[in-house]
RNA sequence: CGGGGCAUGGCGCAGCUUGGUAGCGCAUCUGCUUUGGGAGCAGAGGGUCGAGGGUUCAAAUCCCUCUGCCCCGACCA
């Protein structure tokens, strides 16, 4: 491709509300221009990239034995009141109405549609097992969309949904696709990892998340340093060791706590560890206008997916209203605490297992001090609901827990028959019984592997790709090429040659001063970069350059840059 | 959803306090010079200052309403 037939536009300045690199980077390398919030468009250079992702995932699909449709972005009200997902969605499932005023919904997820197909479709258990899939658009209405394609509301996905006769054929089917995964996130040259994942239901059904490394990740995912364990922190267990309560030594007191509302605050005005203190955190109880307290050591943190699991409070899980919380503490959320509070009192074991410690009094600016569980209050219902923290132990028993933070690019469940029993899609086994089928399902964020591989691959000039998703592979750059005709004519040739021998360059004819293309080039990311100029003519060489190792330059004989380059990209 | 902020040419911003009819940098276009790392000079085009209403002789500027966008929070307890 020529620049001058191509459409490159490239900015020095981010637009002020992008705050993640590859926000900044798409838009000013003009990958993406937004059209409104959470909604993208895809200019010709980000679209090249988009698309390699998709092909490299649809090629690994396609080996893998899946089958490919396109299902409607579009889809009724009545397939999702079917399944009971049209009330339990919420407002991130964007819906509407057509000129009949029959309800409709933009598809965020296919289930409900593919279970529809597969019922019709499907009758006799000689049909299965099949993994369907597709690559389209999807839609989730964000509460607060950011970080650009990241999190946007408007993505493009790869989803796959399998059926089954038994649990049996869904888990091979299962382990074949999180194979797969690994084959084509190791393609796209991204470090990624598979982590265990919050299982959701009942009866042993299994999931996995894919993430990519990357400081901005929206999610933690915690490593064992001594076995090759590595979960979502949501679903880590906390495995509490020597956890014995101490004797209370201590008269419970009131103490004048004015301005003081968070454990910071609190434990630096008493000169004590915030792990002396108690947080109590009012939630919205699963009762309907009812209020829980979930009660941490002050230096822990809640684990809503955990919380959520006990059953006691609403799910997702919501603080408390500030009115709420007055109604049932008496004060302000800052002097909250479970003494002589007359609601449901959850404990995490790390709270429940302190002595002589400090809590909100349920009176604004004071808390108690010397509190214990059992003489100042009763003993509390303890369940786990904090999250692991840097060295805690591995819940495999082996070495210690680390936390670093990762971008979920793929997500894989068994769903079991949750969608087939309530669509009833069944189907005849051998027998001639009537079984429902089971499923499982496979999705890959397309659109945020982009992002996710800029926040992985970056410098203080642009882009760095990895070859494989690469926009272009090789920038040919010459010099002031319209000052000389022979330097023209030896550009065009080699750039002819180059396509010819099968590489996918981008060739920078416009009539712009070195630097500006030199400059255009590193941060768009093109992996390899080939300069010819009026002076290395002279020579009969070329200058090679690799975007990750910038400052490096190589000499390479004309006539042997094809293998060069060869060796370059298959290295 | 709660709180805060912003809205001025394609992008980044100034002007608003103290009303007087819009400006800077980048980008774009033309010409000349320049040419191995985002050039220089000269010139040009492009903005109903988010929308609506009000105050005033006069509103980007002051007041009200609305809309859009952004950030923070939803773990002060």
């Amino acid at each position: 491709m020529r620049t001058s037939q191509f459409s490159i536009h490239t900015l020095k300045e981010a637009p002020a509300d992008a705050e993640v690199v590859s926000h900044r980077l798409m838009v000013r390398a003009g990958m993406i221009r937004r059209i409104a919030t959470g909604i993208y468009a895809w200019m010709p250079l980000g679209l090249r990239t988009l698309r390699k992702v998709e092909n490299i995932v649809r090629e690994e699909m396609n080996s893998a034995g899946a089958i490919e449709l396109l299902m409607p972005a579009v889809q009724p009200a009545e397939l999702w009141q079917e399944s009971g997902r049209w009330e339990q969605y919420g407002a991130e499932l964007l819906r509407f109405a057509d000129r009949h005023e029959r309800e409709f919904c933009f598809g965020p997820t296919h289930e409900e549609v593919i279970t529809d197909l597969a019922r019709r479709e499907i009758r006799s258990y000689k049909q299965l097992p099949v993994n369907y899939y597709q690559i389209q658009t999807k839609f989730r209405d964000e509460i607060r969309p950011r970080f650009g394609i990241m999190r946007a509301r408007e993505f493009l996905m790869k989803d796959a949904y399998s059926f089954h006769v038994s649990e049996d054929c869904l888990g091979k089917t299962y382990q074949n696709m999180f194979d797969t995964y690994v084959r084509i996130f190791e393609r796209t040259g991204l470090e990624f990892c598979a982590v265990a994942a919050d299982s959701g239901n009942i009866g042993g059904n299994l999931s996995h998340e894919f993430h990519v490394l990357a400081e901005y990740g929206e999610d933690a995912i915690a490593f064992s340093s001594e076995s090759d364990y590595a979960a979502n922190v949501e679903m880590v267990g906390v495995t509490e060791t020597g956890l014995v309560r101490a004797e209370a030594s201590r008269k419970m007191q009131k103490v004048a706590t004015p301005e003081k509302h968070s454990i910071g605050e609190v434990s630096q005005h008493l000169n004590i560890d915030a792990s002396r203190c108690l947080k109590t955190l009012l939630v919205n109880g699963a009762e309907e206008n009812s209020v829980v307290a979930l009660v941490l050591r002050g230096d822990h943190t809640l684990n809503a997916i955990k919380a959520t699991k006990t059953g006691a409070v609403a799910a997702p899980l919501t603080m408390a209203s500030e009115a709420a919380i007055r109604q049932a503490a008496g004060c302000a959320a800052g002097s909250v605490g479970p003494v002589g509070l007359r609601v449901r009192v959850l404990a995490d074991p790390g709270a429940a297992a302190m002595a002589d410690f400090v809590c909100g009094a349920n009176e604004d600016d004071y808390h108690f001090t010397g509190v214990n569980w059992g003489r100042d209050l009763p003993e509390p219902e303890v369940v786990d609901i904090r999250c692991v923290m840097d060295g805690d132990p591995s819940p495999d028993g082996h070495g210690t827990l680390s936390v670093a933070r990762g971008i979920e690019v793929g997500h894989i469940f068994q769903l079991g028959n949750k969608y087939a029993t309530a669509m009833k899609a069944e189907v005849l086994d051998e027998n001639g019984k009537v079984i429902t089928m089971t499923m499982g399902c496979y999705g890959i964020g397309i659109s945020r592997v982009v992002a996710a591989a800029i926040e992985q691959n970056h410098d203080d000039r642009g882009i760095i790709w990895p070859a494989g998703i690469a926009p272009f592979q090789v920038a040919l750059t010459p010099v002031n090429m319209y000052k000389s005709v022979r330097l023209r004519e030896a550009a065009d040739r080699l750039y002819e040659e180059l396509q010819s021998a099968g590489y996918d360059v981008l060739y920078d004819d416009r009539k712009a001063r070195p630097g500006v293309i030199f400059a255009d080039m590193e941060l768009i990311g093109i992996p390899y970069r080939i300069i010819i100029s009026d002076r290395l003519l002279d020579s009969g060489t070329l200058e090679y350059k690799d975007r990750r190792n910038i400052d490096k330059t190589e000499i390479v004989p004309m006539e042997e840059i094809s293998e060069f380059l060869r060796a370059r990209i298959e290295a």
